[in-house]
DNA sequence: AATATAATTGCAACAAAATTGCATTAAAAG
DNA sequence: CTTTTAATGCAATTTTGTTGCAATTATATT
């Protein structure tokens, strides 16, 4: 089982409490030496793995992370996220979701829907 | 002016005539030392640049290049790319263009589509 | 065909991001 | 309180990508 421990619980509350998606680096510094870096990265996993928060990987690659809203029930990420070039920020749209007609015999286990540009307040 | 040398060749050759998107290590390791691990950075630089191929960042953050086909007037990479978990292929859908409603004041400029699971060979 | 020019390359060094092994620490169950 | 085992810190390593610079070479010019 996985153990509730202070940095657990001050990286959950950072991702929950941001409006935006956060880098392991965003959270390293936030952290302010609480932890050491590794350890960021066993509670990413953990947290992933219970489905408190979901993983955005941005156009470029870079890796964020962002709290589960809408995911206690049903594990849905298929919304889309929007990265600003200008801000720098990664959002959710959580109620933006993509449709799209998928050939036969596909077997979808994951998603990434990531959008690039300028956000409202940048354009 | 983008001149025309053999390691831009080859790799531009190698990436066409694969059915699947190619990482950086794959298409090293495909040129046996023919050129530099930098100058295979430099060339991906100048394909892209040049629309001959695009990026594909996959749902874990690696990354893959393929050709680009229908690119040659607009410049659309708005179609769906599939990676398999189990034989680790990743493929262009390029007839399927999800549709989505982005709400007001969003400038897209990039946009990467991503699906994971099992593609139909392997499901 | 020889020369000039500037793009391309190789190499070494560097940097960022992520992973692994292992000894130590500390939740939490009994 | 003691035991068990998950979690942590630290050092080392790996992977991925970038940068500076001197040497090379594609290509335009004479």
């Amino acid at each position: 089982m996985s153990r509730k421990t202070l940095a657990k619980t001050e990286i959950q509350k950072l991702i929950s409490s941001s409006s935006f998606a956060l880098s392991h680096s965003e959270i390293q510094s936030s952290l302010h030496g609480l932890c050491d870096r590794v350890t960021i990265y066993r509670v990413l996993d953990r947290l992933l793995a219970e489905g408190q928060i979901h993983k955005i990987v941005n156009v470029d690659g870079s890796v964020k992370y962002a709290a589960c809203h809408s995911c206690s029930e049903k594990h849905n990420h298929d919304h889309l996220h929007f990265s600003c070039q200008k801000c720098n920020s990664v959002t959710c749209l959580e109620s933006v979701e993509p449709s799209y007609q998928l050939p036969m015999n596909y077997k979808v286990s994951e998603m990434n829907f990531m959008l690039s540009g300028l956000c409202p307040q940048c354009s």
